[in-house]
DNA sequence: TTCGGAAGGA
DNA sequence: TCCTTCCGAA
């Protein structure tokens, strides 16, 4: 990589979020494409904005659908996508063009007639393992060192996964959570909700997603922090030390700054960046906010 | 504001 | 393959 950026261990998730056996799917990472790395893809910062409380202002879900999100501030998202991946021209055109991507994958959609408001495709986008009580996936169950509580809010996570999408296919899909519940009081295995063994085309195997990457409840569910995952004992720092900034900046972001930017990025080596002088914006100083007149 | 084609980079 | 960049069209 030419800017000499360090991608973030993985999986690119708070630490306290992950656990063994919960992590995002393979091709969440573009392993192929840089030996050694795995650099993010652009919808996974997205749910990693979605993430973190601190950037609620920035991109924030959109109450009243799930996977709905809005960007409350595209020149923002596209400065903290543009440092994630060092490049400082980025802007919400270049930004949206590749959300425009995922249209045709359908890892996203447009809600159209709200501005800067997509809407994450769950199915598509997010792995749920087959239920742990599903014997007929036994190679999917979790490993027991896993902690009861864990188990429970991997059951809960898949559900809060899969019943918002069954409910929208109505009450007569097999997945919906009325004919699950039949299912779960009258059989001792339930319908797989939508695991690998259901769809082994479109999903990985032995990956699922914790709480924190889902959108907030629409009635009864506390936010995100009363639904973290927590591993049995402190993980191994997942994320590089924040990167120390040569100046503090104190109308930016300097909590979350670490965090949303990733690795620190050395300017060019070769291209300079025309309209950015000397290519201060990627210096070694402290980043350039845009709004700010550049120095002379 | 949003969309999507086209070219190109890594 | 996944963007990044540019651009014309709606």
């Amino acid at each position: 990589m030419q800017c000499g950026c360090v991608p973030p261990p993985l999986p690119a998730l708070p630490g306290s979020y992950w656990v063994p056996g919960l992590a995002f799917p393979d091709w969440a990472y573009k392993a192929e494409s840089s030996p050694g790395s795995r650099q993010i893809q652009l919808w996974h910062f997205i749910l990693e904005l979605l993430q973190k409380e601190e950037f609620r202002h920035v991109i924030a879900w959109q109450q009243g659908e799930y996977g709905e999100f809005v960007i409350k501030d595209p020149d923002e998202v596209a400065r903290l996508w543009g440092r994630r991946k060092c490049k400082p021209q980025m802007n919400y055109d270049k930004l949206s063009r590749a959300l425009r991507y995922y249209y045709n994958k359908r890892i996203l959609h447009k809600t159209k007639g709200k501005r800067f408001t997509y809407r994450f495709n769950f199915s598509k986008l997010i792995f749920v393992n087959c239920p742990l009580w599903d014997a007929r996936c036994p190679a999917l169950l979790a490993p027991p060192t896993l902690p009861t509580q864990l188990v429970q809010n991997v059951v809960l996570s898949r559900r809060a996964l899969v019943e918002p999408l069954v409910w929208a296919r109505g009450p007569r899909h097999p997945l919906h959570p009325e004919v699950l519940e039949k299912s779960r009081l009258g059989s001792a295995s339930p319908p797989c909700l939508g695991g690998s063994c259901c769809h082994p085309e479109e999903f990985p195997p032995l990956a699922a997603f914790p709480h924190p990457l889902l959108p907030p409840p629409l009635r009864d569910w506390a936010p995100f922090p009363g639904h973290v995952l927590h591993p049995p004992r402190p993980p191994l720092p997942l994320l590089p030390p924040p990167p120390q900034l040569g100046t503090p900046n104190p109308g930016g972001l300097p909590k979350t700054e670490p965090f949303a930017l990733g690795p620190h990025c050395p300017p060019p080596q070769k291209k300079p960046f025309p309209g950015l002088l000397g290519g201060s914006a990627v210096s070694g100083g402290p980043p350039h906010d845009p709004k700010l007149p550049l120095a002379p």
